[in-house]
Formats: C-alpha cells, sequence, structure tokens
RNA sequence: GUGGGUGUAGCUCAGUUGGCAGAGCGCUAGGUUGUGGUCCUGGAUGUCGAGGGUUCGAGCCCCUUCACUCACC
C-alpha cells in the first residue's frame, strides 16, 4: 500500500530528533517573519522567514523539485545558484517513493540531502491539473495514480499528516483551485471547499502539535469580492503565512496582476505571503512590487530542459540556429557556472545532441537568472530604489 | 556475362484502377506559470535516377539508358 506507514506522528511525538521535550521541539519548527525594509515607492518589502533549517530572506523564488530533486542538478549546484528554499510535491511522493519509504529515512531533507528549508505543496494543484484522474467530494479528493491507476484518498488532515512524514518546514493547505475561465458559481464553490479544508487540516496540524507550519490557501477565482472573503476567512484561522492560488491558470496576464494586487492587502500584513506558481521574470518584479514575499514557478527549470533560457535582455532559445558560431557566453551579465565556462555554440550543440549536460547547464543558469533577479530586488527594495530597478529591469529587455 | 530487385524531401520509406507529390525522423521557428526530461503548434525542402514514347493527363503504363544491390556464372 502506498499509503502505509503515515500513520508515524504519534511515533514522532515521544521521541523528539533531539531528545529534548515535545515543546521545544515544537517551537524550533516554528517559522519567524521579521520584515527588514519596507518600501516606500510601493508596497514592495523585503523579509527574513527563520524556520529550523535556516533562514529565508525575501522576497524570495523557490525552485521546484517535485519528485525530492530539482530536475537536472544536484544539491550543491542548488547551493551554487543561491536556492534558500526549494519545494517538494506531497501528491507526487505520496504516490513514489511513498510514505514508508519517506519515514524510514527520516523524511525529504535527509533523503534528498538537502538541509536547507522545504516547502510542500499539498497536492491540491494536481488535482486540478490531473482532473481526469481526481473526483472532488465534500470529504476530501479521491483519485487514481498517473503512474499505476490505483485508487487513493487525500482529506485535508491526510495531507498535513503526509507533509509532515515528509517533514516539510512549510506545509500547505489541501486547497480547491479552478481553471480560467470560471464561473462565479464554481469558484464560490471551490472557496468554500478551499475555506473548510483550511480549517479542517488546521485542526489537525494544531491536535497533532503544530509540528512545522501550516500556510492557508486563498481561492475565489477571478472575482474580486471572493478573493476578499477567502483572505478574510482564512486571515481568521491565523495561519503562520499565506499563499494567493488559482493564479497563472490561463487567465490573463493583467487580470492575475488585478487579483494578487487586490488580495494582497486584505492578508495579515505581519505574514509572509506567497503567490503559488508564479511565473515569469516580469510576474516576479510586479508582484514583489505589490508586496508578495515568495514565488515557486516551474519556468525556469522546465524550459532550461527545453532549450528556453532567461537572460537580461529576454529570453532566447538555444536550439536557434544563429548561435551555432557564436563563441560568446549565454548572458554577458551572468556569473553562474555555465556562463563563465562555456559558450552559446557550445550549448546549443549539447542541446540539439540531447546530450545530459544540457539539461543541467540550462538548469543551473536559469535558477541562477531567477535567484539572481531576486537577490537585485531585496538589494533595491533594502536601499530604496525598487522602482528604479523595476525600469531598468524593463529598459534592458527593450534593447 | 545472365537473371531478379531497388531508385520519390537531408535520412528511412508510403504513394490505390493513371487524376493537385505524402508521412515519420531530421532541419527551422514559436509555445510551455503550485513539473510526466513530456508535449503542442507553425514553416521550409522535390528535375519522382536520366532520356524518349503512349495519354486530355504519367511517380504509376511502354522502350532505352544509368546507378546501386542480390543470386548464379
Amino acid at each position: 500500500m502506498a499509503g502505509a506507514g503515515c500513520l508515524i506522528l504519534a511515533a514522532i511525538k515521544f521521541e523528539s530528533p533531539r531528545g529534548s521535550a515535545w515543546w521545544d521541539y515544537i517551537k524550533e519548527t516554528m517559522l519567524t517573519f521579521d520584515i527588514i525594509n519596507q518600501s516606500q515607492e510601493s508596497r514592495a518589502r523585503t523579509g527574513r522567514i527563520t524556520t529550523a533549517h535556516g533562514v529565508i530572506e525575501t522576497p524570495i523564488f523557490m525552485p521546484v523539485g517535485t519528485l525530492g530533486t530539482v530536475k537536472a542538478v544536484s544539491v550543491e549546484e542548488l547551493k551554487a545558484c543561491q536556492a534558500q528554499i526549494i519545494l517538494g510535491n506531497t501528491y507526487h511522493l505520496y504516490l513514489r517513493p511513498g510514505c514508508e519509504v519517506m519515514s524510514h529515512m527520516g523524511g525529504l531533507h535527509s533523503f534528498m540531502n538537502w538541509d536547507r528549508p522545504i516547502l510542500t505543496d499539498s497536492g491540491g494543484f494536481q488535482f486540478f491539473s490531473l482532473a481526469k484522474l481526481a473526483k472532488f467530494k465534500d470529504e476530501g479528493v479521491s483519485f487514481q495514480s498517473h503512474i499505476d491507476g490505483s485508487r487513493h484518498l487525500f482529506t485535508p488532515e491526510r495531507a498535513v499528516e503526509i507533509q509532515t512524514v515528509l517533514g516539510s518546514d512549510i506545509m500547505m493547505s489541501l486547497d480547491w483551485c479552478m481553471g480560467y475561465p470560471a464561473t462565479r458559481k464554481e469558484a464560490m464553490t471551490a472557496l468554500e471547499k478551499t475555506t473548510l479544508w483550511a480549517e479542517r487540516g488546521r485542526n489537525f496540524w494544531i491536535e497533532q502539535g503544530r509540528v512545522n507550519n501550516l500556510f492557508g490557501i486563498v481561492q475565489g477565482g477571478m472575482f474580486a469580492d471572493l478573493r476578499s472573503i477567502s483572505a478574510r476567512q482564512l486571515g481568521d484561522l491565523d495561519f503562520p503565512g499565506y499563499a494567493i492560488g488559482g493564479l497563472s491558470v490561463g487567465e490573463p496576464t493583467e487580470l492575475m496582476y488585478e487579483m494578487a494586487d487586490h488580495t494582497v492587502p486584505q492578508l495579515p500584513s505581519e505574514k509572509p505571503k506567497y503567490v503559488m506558481g508564479v511565473g515569469t521574470p516580469e510576474n516576479l518584479v510586479e508582484l514583489a512590487g505589490m508586496g508578495v514575499d515568495m514565488f515557486d514557478c516551474v519556468m525556469p527549470s522546465r524550459n532550461a530542459r527545453n532549450g528556453q533560457l532567461f537572460t537580461a535582455t529576454g529570453t532566447l532559445n538555444i536550439s536557434n540556429a544563429a548561435f551555432r558560431l557564436d563563441a560568446s557566453p549565454l548572458d554577458a551579465e551572468c556569473t553562474c557556472y555555465t556562463c563563465q565556462n562555456y559558450s552559446r555554440a557550445y550549448l546549443r550543440h549539447l542541446y540539439k545532441s540531447r546530450e545530459l549536460l544540457a539539461y543541467r547547464l540550462n538548469t543551473i543558469h536559469n535558477l541562477h537568472y531567477f535567484l539572481d533577479l531576486m537577490q537585485q530586488m531585496r538589494n533595491a527594495i533594502n536601499q530604496g530604489r525598487f522602482m528604479a530597478f523595476k525600469q531598468e529591469f524593463y529598459r534592458k529587455r527593450e534593447r
């Protein structure tokens, strides 16, 4: 059974890793969030999230490592790219390798040899993106494995339980994600279920002793008033942090900005705010300006494997014939391992030949670009020049 | 030398009773937003080995020829 071994919380409770009192252990796993600088020109801000596995400087971009690996790169390479926190995925890790392996191996951190913070997505988005295999019920989501077709049930409680086994520093509530377009009625249903499930997951988390941290997720589709309701309901539940979900699901970019801009101020300002699944470099700059603290997206890593590389002046497709004889680095401004050591011509050759090194070098570059962009934003906010930074960011892309 | 087979896009090959020259791969250019290293979309590319004949019309039928290939001498 894929779910075997998940019921180990009680065991953890009486056997803390440090052998110390249970409450000390719990306190250690609670995050704190300190706002360092608030921009005077926008809602942008810098902050510091402190977790049991270290500090996260915000605004932050979190590389996605669905299956316990950020595809194509090692943890050493991730660290060299300045990754501070990565994502894992509850749905995928639950199906494979499963909770038995995870608990036996001491959780995801030790399993994958990553000692910095991990955030895990609850699986809500997978039920949306793999909708053919999922049935949404009041109780939770019943679904068939995309791997072997076996049947499973995720409840809000079980999602927290599995994420606890993974040892996630930041767990996400099980949510109900809608695509675009969606009717008001559909968005309302998703909102209601998401709030109900957030409360159930939160109650379970508290009953089990508040190990690690659980974030609530705002839904409400593209309806501002529903987003307000969702934000208020979740705010009342007093989570350690909040996510805005259900964005970048096919809507126009302007609409995504509108929804984020509307929602962020309605969440507790002293808590970290996370827009899920976003986005492009432009999205990151715009949303950080609205006060968003955390982002994740598959874009830098997936697109790297498909040959699309990000530079200060825009994206380029490394497979283009124009790079056949190009001895220059990908991005003259970039300090990543790839740009310091290899030419565009070589990267094109590797990619066209489907050499494994292409995936690795391209991923290193794209992650470095995204993480460096966040560092530049943090510096600009701290120095009170976020708007100037933003203008320069767009100016470079016009060239 | 004799007999058979094959010649169609860069490659591997479809192509019906003769009726607008095709596919896959490759090439080329896009796309990808809480990841199935996937996938999707668009574009370019032909002296149908060569020459002749029959026919309103030939990649297809007939003749000649060339190349490659197999078998036997």
